[in-house]
DNA sequence: CGTCCACAGGAAAGCGCGGGTG
DNA sequence: CACCCGCGCTTTCCTGTGGACG
């Protein structure tokens, strides 16, 4: 037996893709050439006009770019920006992308930034990922900044998951407060319209940004970025109406190009699965519940166990329960009897306030104050927003190593 | 119509980490 | 090398909140 799976992976190594003739083309992670940016000329020019009188060695507007997700933002600011750099003639810009999910705390975020656009042999200054104080790492910066840049372009991705505004603040007030001559532009990306709006006043008179709303792609707009991509699948496989659908479905829920990639790419897996010559619709309805799973997989995917644990304890109350929605109470005994069976310390339930309140504002879970009176003070009802499947979310939830042996109808989680 | 309950969430202090510095 | 420092996470403590109860 063993030596004949041998024989079958090399058999399947050997033989050339069936059904993808360049996958990368849907990979999530694809930055499409210019030409296959599709749909978003009028919000490119209204971009690269805020950007214009960088390339001449002005000051760039600050941007502030808020939209649905995977409505193109950070692939317009990454692609105006990557222009701009590259038509400057006598004008020296860096541009800086960072994620701000990834870097959610100020000091990662200007050492991470420091590292971007430093270059070790020209500045001789050194970023090390961590243990440097926050000042430190800004004056670094602004060394890197003064010595090899007169403009820079600082894209903060996910702005809005930034804890507080002091990277907001000291970039936008950079050149004024003296600490550097380069002229920094920052590109500030939200999905949260609310954010732009919540700056508090301080950020906003020094930031004054220019405003830019995209809207979401509708069906028309979904199908013609999928049609650029017909070329990751080989000719003939796709069958009629695929793209088509695939389009429809994604512009039904948020009008996201990257859930229609997604969805697109896992019909075609689906159908390699399956040994399928062609990709057919069913491929394609099928792999709408995958691509939803890999959306919850990034969005939660990387939480602390801690955070997981929370979500998980509510999705458990949803499952065992059936009702839409508890009390904080309720989901702190959860939580700590779910801690128990996988073996965590749990956390107070102070700290228990603050997860759920996090789950909220990355938008999974809904969370609602309301006051019971006299006997009941104030309550926060959190449940699952209703937008989502719950045994996706609940499936996520519990991916982590320590969940394995949980059996969650086994598991009593309410008193 | 004032009181009062019980939880929300701000403030501050403690702790461990992983670097830098002399 | 020992020592120090700021950060981020957590706990502890405490004030604020607002509708039901009497």
């Amino acid at each position: 037996m063993d030596d004949e799976s041998g024989d079958v992976a090399a058999e399947i190594f050997g033989k050339p893709d069936p059904i993808f003739e360049q996958k990368s083309l849907v990979d999530v992670d694809h930055v499409p050439q210019p030409e296959r940016i599709v749909g978003r000329d009028d919000e490119i020019r209204a971009l690269s006009m805020q950007l214009r009188s960088a390339i001449d060695g002005g000051s760039p507007e600050n941007v502030v770019i808020y939209g649905e997700t995977g409505t193109g933002k950070s692939l317009v600011a990454k692609h105006v920006s990557k222009v701009a750099e590259s038509m400057a003639e006598d004008v020296r810009i860096g541009t800086a992308y960072i994620d701000c999910s990834d870097d959610d705390t100020e000091t990662q975020a200007v050492s991470h930034i420091a590292r971007k656009l430093n270059n070790e042999d020209q500045t001789g200054v050194s970023v090390p990922e961590m243990g440097l104080s926050k000042s430190v790492y800004y004056t670094r910066l602004y060394s890197i900044l003064d010595e090899l840049y007169d403009v820079a372009l600082i894209i903060l991705d996910e702005a809005d998951m930034q804890a507080d505004d002091g990277l907001l603040m000291s970039l936008s007030r950079s050149r004024e407060t003296g600490k550097t001559d380069c002229r920094v532009g920052v590109i500030a990306i939200s999905n949260k319209v609310r954010w732009a709006e919540n700056l508090n006043d301080r950020v906003k008179s020094s930031l004054q940004p220019r405003e830019l709303n995209f809207h979401s792609y509708d069906a028309n707009q979904l199908r013609s970025i999928l049609e650029h991509r017909r070329d990751a699948f080989r000719g003939g496989v796709l069958e009629d109406g695929v793209i088509q659908l695939s389009a429809a479905l994604a512009a039904q829920d948020h009008g996201d190009a990257r859930q229609a990639i997604d969805i697109l790419r896992n019909a075609g897996m689906l159908a390699q699965q399956q040994d399928s010559e062609t990709v057919t619709e069913k491929h394609v309805r099928g792999a709408r519940r995958e691509a939803e799973k890999d959306r919850f997989h990034d969005l939660i995917g990387g939480l602390t166990i801690q955070k997981k644990t929370t979500l998980a304890a509510v999705t458990t109350l949803h499952k065992q329960t059936g009702r839409d929605e508890f009390p904080t109470g309720e989901i702190y005994t959860a939580y700590t009897n779910l801690c128990q069976v996988i073996g965590v310390e749990p956390r107070t339930e102070r700290r228990v306030r603050d997860f759920v309140r996090n789950l909220a504002f990355l938008d999974v879970l809904d969370a609602r104050k309301e006051n019971q009176g006299r006997a009941g003070g104030i309550t926060i009802y959190a449940g699952l927003q209703p937008a989502h499947d719950l045994e996706i979310v609940h499936e996520i939830a519990m991916t982590d190593d320590r969940f394995a042996d949980v059996d969650d109808s086994e598991t009593t989680v309410s008193k």
